[in-house]
DNA sequence: TTCGAAAAGCTAACGGTTAGTGCTACGGTC
DNA sequence: GACCGTAGCACTAACCGTTAGCTTTTCGAA
């Protein structure tokens, strides 16, 4: 992952790198909705089209480094020991991504972020992925006694626990707050054919 | 409400509902991202600014009924009858609004929807906004024994019922299959300060 | 009738995004 | 070491949603 793959490979990540830190560094200085695209390529001394061959939007510039996020919810599910229960795996992780998100850093970027629609928007709809792609993962996991609808809204409830408690006062403690309502979503979840 | 009052008020009125119904039936015949607004403006015989001053957005078009169903769950909170547990009220107001979606004629306009991006996040937006209006309708309804934070978080997983609901197999089952995981949720989120 | 203001219009532009078309430099192959 | 296919990048020119600036039309009220 690190090794010299070939100086082609290298350029272009080379390329993509200074792009999201120019991009960063101007959106920060000046503001969002402040820096056009044409500025950033400009900046980082490429073309547009080279921009966009890199990210897929103006938004995908600010969200560079949480592409692993997407994957650490349902790694949670897939990758945990043996017979541990699935929501305490679950409860572990977010509080890993929400210590992750609010450490010191982090916050002027998630600042950015709620001060342009442009960018909650698009950070909705990651959300809305990361539940679908934990849902699949769940799904996998499903005993019998628990249906999709079941799997897939305990998916939902935790991606929630997540966004609200990014947003609460004392995160932490938002999570604490949170997911005992989510443990007892899922036993309710039980299917009552014999219970 | 529906008198007339005046013929300006009337006039404008009709200009909205020309340009709703002309982008409606534009977009279901050749769909959303097929059709541009000065296409719409055109066949509506509007100027793009006035179109623009009726709605906020392209997507607004499409959604320009829906504007009372940002009222509806908060009006299922703070109008239900005296003494009704908070859940069941919200669970019948949800079983509506599924009803209401998954009727005959609605079928086309969600089809759409679903195959727009632009449409998705719009509809995503739009829901968190409505668990913003219901959290607050929610809070303003508490009692001691819960947080602000439960209150948010019941509001998330009401809505979430209502999206996963409408992408169900089927729908009105799925929010009886949902609900009692919310009330689950809701007993658990009792403070345990003295219970 | 006259006047103020809301509604609608036109033009022109801005900002994100994408074709279309090359050029250049790299990497695998002989 | 020369060769060729292709990936990366550049440039131009446009499309599309959206907005600003300003003029014209159309009411409602005085």
């Amino acid at each position: 992952m690190t090794e010299p793959p070939g100086r082609r490979e290298r350029k272009k990540a080379a390329t993509r790198q200074k792009i999201a830190d120019t991009a960063l560094r101007l959106f920060l200085e000046r503001g969002y909705d402040a820096v056009g695209i044409r500025e950033v390529a400009a900046e980082a001394d490429v073309a547009v089209t080279t921009l966009f061959s890199h990210f897929a939007s103006k938004e995908a510039l600010v969200f560079e480094q949480d592409e692993d996020f997407e994957q650490r919810l349902a790694r949670a599910v897939t990758g945990r020991a043996p017979h541990e229960p699935l929501i305490p795996a679950l409860r572990r992780e977010v509080h890993a991504l929400v210590r992750h998100c609010t450490a010191d850093g982090a916050a002027p970027i998630w600042r950015m972020i709620d001060e342009s629609p442009a960018l909650r928007r698009y950070d909705e709809s990651m959300r809305l992925r990361h539940a679908e792609t934990l849902a699949a993962a769940i799904a996998a996991d499903l005993e019998l006694s628990r249906t999709a609808t079941v799997g897939r809204t305990i998916a939902r409830f935790v991606v929630d626990a997540y966004a609200l408690a990014r947003e609460a006062a004392d995160p932490e403690a938002a999570v604490d707050e949170i997911f005992p309502m989510i443990e007892a979503a899922w036993e309710a979840g039980r299917s009552r054919v014999r219970a």
